[in-house]
DNA sequence: CTTAGTACACAACTCACGGTTGTGTGATTT
DNA sequence: AAATCACACAACCGTGAGTTGTGTACTAAG
């Protein structure tokens, strides 16, 4: 691919040769085999120099394209300056959700997300510079962060009951934590010694909820099938989850009152780090933090106040 | 990049092997030589498979989108059901923005755009299948299109003056074509034969303009820096080319009046060309034709009627 | 604790492929 | 007609990517 894209901006085999310090014969054979494997021709060759035929012309930007990739996939693992990296806690967390949003409005700045698997992780990560910034329920409990790691709230997301259309409580307009007790709330792939898992022990121990975390997670379309079809089987989520479930389906989403669960985003980094990525990402959370960590919510008792 | 992400979908070395019909060996290899060439680890080995470490991690996603781009790049030269290959008459012409606005509208037709010398390399191309679409100012004078060629009239841009600052006319909020005998108006890179030549030349035998053609195409920045510093050359310019160049170096577009000389675009394609995205190219400009082919505008004779 | 099984790495070998040198052909220029 | 230029073909060769064979570390079962 480069020989071609270099053939392609000299004009001719012989400077590109030239450029990629290999002899003229073995630019032709490359092209010969570009053009072999493709089957299709991709230079008319003229007495000075080559030009592009019309396959040429459109499989060009494609090759510029996978050049560009290839770069950006080395870079993502350059030590030095790479990419911004950042841990999220799922892909469908809200945490996803302010990175999808921080994309929006600085996509110049390189980005990589990453998911660890607990808090612990994610912190030896950031101290080892593996990662530059992790969202997390920090902390477990009894597990203080360390002092070269800081941190700040960015978002307490509420969380909602996600219920089929024969759910006893599908009807509901709202629930109250009182009310979920005695119904089987489906949690599969709750991972133990998480602060997810640390999280949901606190919510049952507090209001009497009975919560199953069993069995392996299959994926959220399995989960929202699951749910749709089994009307003794609700689930909870995020606010800000946006659903690939189209519509349909009868999947109800009901907002938890008295209190409502939030669960508390907070974004770590390490005191030193020097990316300038991260500056902007801080600034950007800054302004864009929405502060509904209004009366009536609930939270783990450990989670760091503000 | 293959190999990584089918042990990645695997999870095991020996799995990805058997989907890639080699042996586990290979396998190892061809991961070991990525990680050296890298210089990063990006899988944990472990007793029962390899998990990615981090910089496996965000590695992925850029491997995948390498094989997408790599896919997208065969098919783009693959007979049988290819991108949309549509031919416009210059990078920066009206053309092009038609283009841009049918992606943006209709982004999962794959699509193809390339530059062909002239109409009648373009309307060869098009019967052999070797692009589906062309925009052309049809036809040049004396040719008339094949039966088997149909087109329609999808655009008819207004031409603009473009001056610098210390041009004569540039504190004109128009000008007249009248006013325009007597200035150089230069336009470089207008090959003879062309459909753009035949249509200067009529300008220049119907209203005695002075339009030189001379001198090589140094790109569209030269141009613009040369307009800028140069008090006695203009040029024209489509009203909807949009200018890389920052609004600052003085320059100034005047509108042209009585008439205004207006370029036509039409679309050519085949007449049996079954392409469904040509069916939904065609729908979207019979939507968005803008028909200001009001009075008072200009073109050749010889451009085919609405 | 032993034994079997699984999963990956290392070593030795081999052949195909990508590079080189050398030469030929057709087009353009002088 | 000669010289130059640009690319293709042919013969050769060494690297390297694949193979087979074996080793090691960990896990699971009896």
């Amino acid at each position: 691919m480069r020989t071609f894209v270099t053939v392609v901006d000299t004009g001719q085999f012989q400077h590109a040769a030239a450029d990629l310090s290999i002899t003229q014969q073995a630019v032709s054979k490359r092209i010969a085999g570009l053009e072999k494997d493709l089957a299709v021709r991709l230079f008319t060759r003229t007495a000075r120099g080559a030009r592009l035929t019309i396959d040429g012309q459109a499989f060009l930007p494609h090759a510029r394209e996978l050049l560009r990739v290839a770069e950006r996939a080395v870079a993502s693992v350059l030590p030095g300056s790479r990419p911004l990296r950042v841990d999220v806690i799922a892909s469908r967390s809200a945490a996803s959700g302010l990175m999808r949003g921080f994309h929006r409005t600085h996509p110049e700045i390189e980005l990589d997300v990453v998911m660890l698997f607990d808090v612990e992780t994610a912190v030896a990560a950031i101290r080892s510079g593996a990662i530059d910034a992790s969202f997390r329920a920090v902390a477990v409990p009894g597990r203080p962060l360390p002092e070269d790691i800081e941190s700040v709230r960015v978002l307490a997301e509420p969380l909602q009951l996600l219920t089929g259309p024969a759910h006893a409580l599908a009807g509901a307009r709202s629930v109250t934590v009182a009310q979920l007790a005695g119904h089987r709330i489906w949690m599969p792939g709750i991972v133990p010694g998480t602060e997810w898992a640390a999280y949901y022990d606190d919510l049952v121990a507090e209001f009497g909820l009975t919560i199953e975390a069993t069995g392996p997670n299959f994926g959220s379309d399995a989960l929202l099938d699951t749910i749709a079809d089994t009307p003794a089987l609700a689930t909870f989520m995020g606010e800000q989850t946006r659903l690939v479930w189209p519509a349909g389906h009868g999947l109800r989403r009901i907002p938890v009152t008295d209190p409502t669960p939030v669960y508390p985003h907070s974004l770590l980094w390490h005191r030193d780090n020097p990316h300038p990525g991260l500056a902007t990402l801080r600034a950007h959370l800054a302004a864009t933090a929405t502060s509904h960590d209004a009366a009536g919510t609930w939270a783990p008792g450990w989670v760091i106040p503000r």
